[in-house]
DNA sequence: CGGTATCGATACTAATCGTAGCGAAACCCG
DNA sequence: CGGGTTTCGCTACGATTAGTATCGATACCG
């Protein structure tokens, strides 16, 4: 079991979820590039050096604020069709809130060149989802990665761009696309 | 027709080409946001002024860069369906180019929240294409918009990720969904 | 109360974008 | 050739930002 026992001194403090929501909530406003760690440290009402004291980087802090926002993958497990679907909602849903797709290109554009956020990036959200889509739909990592780049690549493209998330009738188009294609 | 006068006064040495070169170079090399208006002057052999001279911002000339690389479509303009597949494979190969994708992605990152640079890119980059491409395939603006979203956002996507260009296998599958979705 | 680790605040360094000003160079015209 | 005009390379500069260092105050434990 998990040690229940407390280290010394004085705990953390937990804004955790305050400095996260402070996170998108600025990101959204300004851009992920306007939005410096002295704004969302404003934002969340704490000081700049509390966030170097958690997270390592400015881009290490948004790639954990996106995990937080994405959460776990709601898959049934056996019904490919609906996992389908189920997927592709769930990827719209979370890159529709506020935020979350500017947070993502920027996290993205920082990684290039950047080795050690790249790993992050990876680790901490790329790899648990593409392990659980290919468990789950049951398909080689080829046809896995293919999948994820048409979703995510959409989505982050159309809300990038316009700002709007994508109209419900062009979801469905993508979902009916991918089950075709997947099916 | 246009004036053959000269202007008066020391003419512009031709070195844009070259700037655009070292500028996709540059991003290819170190990633959008290490590769800093000085590094580009030093590796095209002039000074970070003229460059400042020649377009108003980092974004704008990497958003110029890109339109110079991507050059105009390459369309028939009645068999939809092979338009399709030209369209497809064009942006697969420029996008695949060394630095393209991540140039694509760092000016889209500062372009949110960069009104101006927005502008810059929807007039410059963005609009030529939708209104080629709704012109050529005949379809409606947002079928249209949804098709680019695909491709695009797809391939960037890919790119950005991993670093290479996506397999023929995936841009053959590419292009057959949206056949299917299109015809 | 003593030990320990966090918090807020301030100050600081190193990059980087973009601008200003200068003398030199290139081109045109007379 | 000489004057007018614009670009060029160069240096210096201001503003913004990521990330670090430090210090006194604070919170929790035994």
């Amino acid at each position: 079991m998990a040690s229940t026992t407390r280290p010394p001194g004085r705990p953390r403090s937990s804004v955790d979820a305050e400095v996260f929501a402070a996170t998108l909530r600025t990101v959204h406003e300004l851009g992920y590039t306007r939005a410096t760690v002295d704004r969302i440290a404003a934002a969340a009402g704490i000081a700049k050096t509390t966030i170097y004291r958690r997270w390592p980087s400015k881009g290490a802090l948004v790639t954990a604020c996106l995990v937080d926002a994405f959460g776990p993958l709601p898959l049934a497990g056996s019904a490919r069709e609906e996992d389908v679907t189920a997927a592709v909602r769930f990827g719209a849903r979370r890159i529709a809130e506020p935020g979350v797709a500017a947070a993502f290109a920027g996290v993205f554009t920082d990684a290039i060149g950047d080795p050690g956020l790249r790993e992050i990036l990876s680790t901490q959200l790329q790899d648990p989802y593409r392990q659980v889509l290919t468990e789950s739909l049951g398909l080689s990592e080829q046809r896995v990665l293919f999948f994820i780049d048409v979703v995510i690549g959409t989505l982050l493209h159309r809300m990038g761009m316009t700002g709007e998330p994508m109209v419900e009738s062009d979801v469905d188009a993508l979902i009916h696309m991918l089950q075709r294609e997947l099916g």
